[in-house]
DNA sequence: TCAAAAGTGTTTAGGCTACACCCATGC
DNA sequence: GCATGGGTGTAGCCTAAACACTTTTGA
């Protein structure tokens, strides 16, 4: 069988990437949903998504959907999974490549709101998603677990600098479970991955805690994979 | 936009699945390669791939071509990635799904090299191969590494009995690196999932050494996610 | 009797966990 | 001066790593 033959004889099917978002508001772990615009399932609940075109790949039809959304380009982002169910969309035969991204929630917060109708969700307040966007969700959050205890990705979800309840705080919202403040600090800076900041963070205390930043290279002097976080 | 205009709008592209078979001769990894039969580049080394159906999922494709390879139907297997460079496939906009499969080498050899031009490689003497296979084959290496030390999954590359020293052979193969008998066969015991059988295997040294079998029940028994093995 | 692989314990070091009090500051 | 959150040290435990000799048996 030639070539003509062979590729032009098969199936080609609609192919989409949907985005799961990670943000974190100093508090709680929340993702972006947005209200889905078209049918079916209009008006309900959904992750942000779009199809795959002919000359791109699916990193960069991921980049474009979420730089549509949210305005931004060099975010974390890392492939999920394929979804391929024959009948996840009823409206006709998808396959979806979801994707997760991580980004800093308070630099975006109000451009997001303004320009779609985008919200968004504490991880335990999801509402109903079309297809099967909720165990994409569900997922994601496995995948995101996973990756920051053996990759400093945490710390795309945080202000480039922040402090270390800040940083605490989200470790524990990811993994649901509170940890030991100075068992904590004491794991993260044996690290040496952070520079402390003369610089104090004095909102959300009296005494003020010290502002630390991630510290690339330093990180990169470490096993470039490996290395347990927490 | 109506469902109509949206969805009949975009376009439809070619969807593939690509099967990295792993195999365990009692000494080394392997991989199963097939000599493509198809333009372009036919005559190169390959993985086993195929099309994607309308009426199947990712899943059930991939299942097929394993299949289709082996004759095998219940084989463990995993979806590892999405390929989709714009350009991986030189003759046409091919997005592939690549999956992993592990199976016992013994039962298969022979079949396999009947029914079609196949043949098992050392992970380390990997021939050039076609597109992007050869990084297809450097993720699965790397997914069975994450893998293995987890979960279970490396009983699937043994027989249904096996020694200690089998298995001990079979994880320096995937991680590439020896390991101290006396440490391994305390860990791998202290765990608490295989049973040891009164038979002895006496081909491969004078004393013989005891098989085992690999319980699911007491495993099940286990914690389903997150045992350290290795 | 020798060669070749199987089987078996102990010691040590490092990392993880648990745990409670003082400090700095704004009101 | 008091309420609030920030910052700090130690001791016990457990797991992981290093390490060498004896056993079995076929040739």
């Amino acid at each position: 069988m030639d070539i003509i033959t062979k590729y032009n004889t098969q199936d080609r099917l609609l192919v989409a990437v949907d985005c799961i978002i990670f943000g974190f508001d100093g508090h709680q772990l929340k993702a972006l949903l947005v209200k889905r615009n078209i049918d079916p399932d209009r008006g309900k609940w959904s992750l942000m998504g779009g199809f795959v075109h002919q000359d791109e790949s699916t990193d960069e039809a991921a980049q474009r959907v979420l730089h549509h959304l949210t305005g931004l380009q060099t975010t974390y982002m890392e492939q999920l999974y394929c979804f391929s169910n024959v009948d996840r969309d009823p409206a006709s035969r998808v396959v979806s490549i979801a994707y997760f991204a991580l980004i800093n929630i308070k630099d975006y917060q109000e451009r997001i709101h303004d320009e779609h109708e985008a919200r968004w969700f504490p991880l335990d307040q999801i509402p109903d998603l079309v297809f099967d966007h909720t165990e994409m969700l569900r997922k994601a959050k496995e995948r995101l677990q996973q990756k920051v205890a053996n990759q400093p990705i945490g710390f795309e979800l945080l202000p480039g600098k922040f402090t270390l309840p800040q940083l605490q705080n989200l470790y524990e919202a990811i993994y649901e479970t509170p940890l030991d403040k100075r068992n904590f600090t004491r794991k993260i800076l044996s690290l040496d991955i952070l520079n402390k900041l003369e610089e104090k963070e004095k909102e959300s205390s009296r005494k003020g805690a010290f502002y630390y930043v991630f510290d690339r290279d330093k990180f990169s002097r470490l096993h470039q994979e490996g290395v347990k976080f927490i």
